[in-house]
DNA sequence: CTTGTGACTGTAC
DNA sequence: AGTACAGCCACAA
């Protein structure tokens, strides 16, 4: 059982449009999660996600503009393949352009 | 109840 | 520029 945090995380990565990304800050804020370690709770609540999650994690991502260090470690270019077939470019590094990929917080 | 870890961020050197 | 430190919250044992 999920706590309400997790699910309004989850609901809001859902209202991600695609070919868009957030940072765990921006979700953070979004979510109206408070405290500095807000984008900590992001990632947490990501993490307890099933492998059935209708989520689309993958459009989560770092300050950095790079995947989570967590991703699948039997497919780490799964979720670079979900961004890029949204539009997503990503560079050699696996960075994604924030400024220009970055969701405005609105649908 | 206490301790430890974690899909992070921001500031400082 | 890249690396290092600190902060805060939630969950598991």
């Amino acid at each position: 059982m999920a706590s309400d945090r997790n699910q309004r995380v989850w609901q809001l990565v859902a209202c991600i449009p695609e070919g868009k990304v957030a940072t765990y800050g921006q979700v953070a804020a979004l979510a109206g999660l408070p405290g500095r370690s807000a984008a900590r709770q992001v990632g947490y609540a990501l993490s307890a996600l099933s492998s059935d999650t209708v989520v689309p994690w993958h459009r989560v991502v770092n300050a950095k503009g790079q995947v989570s260090q967590r991703a699948d470690p039997e497919r780490p270019d799964h979720q670079r393949l979900l961004l890029e077939a949204e539009g997503v470019s990503f560079g050699l590094e696996g960075v994604l352009d924030l400024a220009k990929y970055r969701w405005d917080g609105e649908t």
